[in-house]
RNA sequence: GCCAUGGUGGCGGAAUGGUAUACGCGCGCGACUCAAAAUCGCGUUCCCGCAAGGGAUUGAGGGUUCAAGUCCCUCCCAUGGCACCA
């Protein structure tokens, strides 16, 4: 019979469809498996080899859970609202909704030729009126619960997409979108307070199925620190303030303190003295420097004396106060004492000559040998201060306890935890995006839109040019509207919403279905939540992962939701490059799936993108290795379907269909696609020796094969005489007894090399074996001297040391 | 600089401390064919050898062990992440 993959996979994806067996009742669901990938950004550039490699082996492994007896829901949706739909409306005049619309057609289509399992009766797409509503829900919500607010900060601003960043999209200073270096601005904008989980967010990341790898960077992220806020003054004036220090170890050996250039307190400091127009001169040039880019680490520091000094509560001295380039005005007080200890620091002091002193005797000898020539303290006998208890010798974590009692004790400040987690900058000065639900009065104060009036909706009358200011404000309807409904003088915000805002709730929407009344049933929630498995992309690590924990942990506070945490079990799949580099069009290195789909067939294709090497590594794409892969998808058809011959197998072929079951198996819930292949071909070229295979065999393989090349399995079992769907069939079991073969072929070993084989079986006794290995004749030839010592293990080698 | 992961044939890669190089690609030879493609069979880590067999081999060097790709130490290289956070 003549093998055409297209005309078998469109004749199951039909029955599938007509049959419904992918829709899951989610109320009915005993045993519920939340199968999730990351959904697709609808582009006009359509679907990918990245999306086939993270959604088809997500499906593999959804349906394997699905034979051994879960309910699995696995929905499908579009992350609709973001900046490349509205860039194409400015280039063509399409209007986002239109492109949106049409590349969702396509990408449906392209996903359902896929095969995969996707419910679509729970198909979500953000960017219309029935989901951005729930968006907009949220951040009433959070407008209710204060943690969200407006305040006028200095804010990431990428010039060339012409709106504000959030920190986690601009994080090494260019825009997550288009690369351009970002810029500060001051601007007044929306904020989500983040910061307010930072800790709940750290403890939560323990318990998570995750990789450790973005634990460890959701954790760097999250930047706990914990050390002690000094109360200090300001010498001569009647100033007081906060100092941070993380590292209080070392507060004996301060010399100086650096003070932020956009710290308030600096005018007061210099307010009528002669350092007043240099210090400010100096204000005014780095804040334009920051303006210009985001400061770089190779930049030199660069500072200037205030003429200040804190009146040091320690009795150290009187410490100079120094305007410096390098110091954070939005992290700890923005203010800190320096030491010889820190790195920068030392080399600010060395380029300003600030005399430095070192506490302890330093663990890094580099540091004694730079530093030698400066005052040592807790130097016993001779130290001048000393902390009690804080001997020499001491590590720096030992002594680190002992000093923050002392100085609590002494009332010279408090412990303080601090984390780097910046709040969640939500606003944006785009069209294509989610309005933010507020609306001004006359006198420019914020009201909530009351929640009778979601969706709030996007304006259409709108030109997409880039302003600079946001798009929604030549929009004549959207004013009137406005004023219609809250009274004359009343104006919208204009901004909308970070389209990770979108995305930060999905997965609870999909359990919906399109529910107007609440955001998620909460007893479906309680079911089905948290996602059971989560594949995507680990560029999102510090993102869309953070975001989504924060809004699960903010909804559960608010009652919504009954779980913390969203995704329980998380998985990276690896990235696919083309020569090296990453697929992208300016390179013009995509490889399209479309013509290899139609030549090879979803089941070779996917099989093949499987194939290529571990799942989580990905690879370097080629197309020469899928001709295998074809060659063994022709060679399954063929077999199953013309050499059904036998009426029992041998018991080696028993044996090796039980060792099959078990691998591949083991191999799909660990996710190894790769090895199951393998497993599986071995088989296959072991049947084709036999030169035949019984039914049972046959439907036993047929159902090994089907979470991997679901659409050939189903044509084999049912020309099998299979009943039903093999979806819809149990996972073989595999029998331990059976998997053990009859005869062993055991290596020997003489000293540690191999010189020889010999076959027992598999009852045989150690004696019996030992004598049998020793009288192997290429043995014997190595066997010259006394046998020192025999080592057998078990149905696997002999090892002799003479 | 710091953290993490990795380094195995011509290539993608496989290997609970127990026969390194499974499986696949590619390549070589053969069968079928007028011929080619497809398909099938045999071979394929490297070196010596007609063969039997021997020697070498998992980035480099040491160590533990009857036995090391795997465990320990030192180093080299690659990839990813972090890096003014005091």
């Amino acid at each position: 019979m003549e093998f055409d993959p297209s005309a078998i996979e469109a004749k199951w994806q039909q029955k599938w469809e007509e049959a419904k067996i992918f829709e899951t009742d989610l109320k009915k669901a005993k045993d519920p498996f939340y199968s999730l990938v990351m959904f697709p950004y609808p582009s006009g550039d359509k679907l990918h080899v990245g999306h086939w490699y993270n959604f088809a082996p997500a499906d593999s492994a959804a349906r394997f859970m699905r034979m051994k007896g879960k309910d699995v829901m696995t929905p499908m949706g579009f992350d609709a609202f973001g900046l490349p739909a509205e860039n194409y409306a400015i280039k063509s005049g399409i209007h986002p909704d239109t492109s949106t619309r049409t590349n969702v057609q396509t990408m449906v289509k392209q996903l359902k030729r896929m095969g995969c399992m996707y419910d679509w009766s729970k198909m979500v797409n953000t960017s219309t009126p029935e989901y951005y509503r729930w968006t907009q829900w949220l951040f009433l919500q959070m407008y209710e619960h204060k943690i969200a607010y407006k305040k006028e900060a200095p804010v990431n601003f990428c010039p060339s997409c012409q709106t504000v960043l959030a920190n986690e999209q601009a994080q090494d200073g260019t825009c997550d979108r288009c690369g351009t270096t970002v810029i500060q601005k001051n601007l007044n904008q929306w904020f989500w307070k983040i910061s307010q989980f930072a800790q709940r967010l750290l403890d939560g990341l323990k318990d998570l199925a995750w990789p450790a790898k973005t634990k460890i960077m959701q954790e760097n992220w999250i930047g706990r620190s914990e050390g002690i806020n000094f109360q200090e003054r300001v010498k001569d004036l009647n100033i007081e303030f906060e100092v941070y220090d993380s590292i209080p170890q070392t507060f004996l050996a301060q010399t100086f303190t650096v003070i932020a250039p956009d710290h308030p307190l600096v005018s007061k400091l210099v307010s009528g003295t002669s350092y007043e127009k240099p210090v400010m001169e100096f204000v005014e040039r780095i804040r334009k420097k920051k303006l210009a880019a985001k400061f770089k680490i190779e930049e030199e520091s660069e500072g200037i004396f205030t003429g200040r000094y804190v009146d040091n509560p320690f009795g150290t001295g009187d410490l100079p106060i120094w305007v410096c380039s390098y110091v954070l005005a939005d992290y700890g007080t923005g203010i800190v004492n320096c030491s010889a200890h820190d790195e920068r620091d030392f080399a600010f002091a060395k380029k300003y000559d600030i005399p430095l002193k070192i506490a302890l005797l330093p663990q890094d000898p580099a540091l004694a040998e730079k530093v030698k020539n400066f005052e040592v303290f807790y130097r016993e006998p001779d130290g001048i201060i000393q902390v009690p208890e804080v001997a020499l010798g001491m590590t720096w974590e030992q002594s680190r306890k002992r000093i923050i009692d002392y100085i609590e004790g002494k009332g010279y400040g408090q412990v303080r935890v601090h984390f780097r987690l910046r709040d969640w900058l939500i606003s944006r000065q785009r069209y294509w995006g989610a309005p933010i639900p507020i609306v001004y009065d006359p006198e420019g104060k914020p009201h909530p839109v009351p929640e009778k009036h979601l969706p709030w909706l996007l304006p259409t009358d709108v030109a997409f040019k880039p302003t600079g200011k946001s798009p929604l404000t030549e929009s004549k309807e959207f004013i009137e509207r406005t004023e219609k409904l809250f009274g004359k003088g009343w104006t919208p915000e204009f901004d909308t919403m970070d389209t990770f805002v979108c995305s930060s709730y999905y997965y609870l929407r999909y359990l919906a279905e399109g529910d107007e009344k609440h955001l998620v049933d909460p007893t479906i929630e309680k079911r089905w939540m948290p996602v059971s498995m989560y594949i995507g992309g680990p560029e999102h690590a510090c993102m869309h992962l953070i975001y989504a924990r924060f809004v699960m942990m903010a909804l559960k506070d608010f009652g919504f939701v009954s779980h913390e945490e969203p995704f329980k079990k998380l998985v990276h799949q690896g990235l696919i490059t083309n020569k090296g580099a990453k697929m992208s069009k300016s390179k013009g290195n995509v490889v399209s799936p479309d013509s290899l789909v139609e030549r090879h067939g979803s089941d070779a294709f996917r099989m093949y993108l499987m194939f290529m090497g571990p799942f989580t590594e990905g690879g370097d794409w080629s197309d020469t290795g899928i001709k295998g892969i074809d060659r063994f998808v022709k060679r399954i058809h063929a077999m199953f379907t013309s050499n059904v011959n036998k009426k029992v197998d041998q018991s080696q072929v028993l044996a090796s269909l039980h060792r099959t079951i078990k691998k591949v198996t083991e191999d799909i819930e660990a996710l190894r696609f790769n090895t199951a292949i393998s497993a599986l071909m071995e088989l296959l070229n072991l049947l084709e020796q036999e030169g035949g295979v019984s039914s049972e065999t046959a439907k036993t393989f047929t159902l090994l094969l089907a979470p991997l090349a679901p659409h050939l399995a189903e044509e084999l079992w049912e020309s099998l005489g299979g009943k039903g769907f093999v979806i819809e069939q149990r996972w073989p079991m595999f029998d331990p007894k059976l998997t053990k073969a009859s005869t062993h072929i055991i290596a020997i070993q003489v000293n540690g090399k191999l010189r020889g084989e010999i076959e027992v079986d598999a009852g045989a006794s150690k004696e019996d074996v030992l004598s049998k290995a020793k009288a192997h004749p290429n043995v014997q030839k190595f066997l010259t001297g006394e046998v020192k010592k025999e080592i057998y293990v078990a149905g696997k080698l002999v090892s002799l040391v003479v």
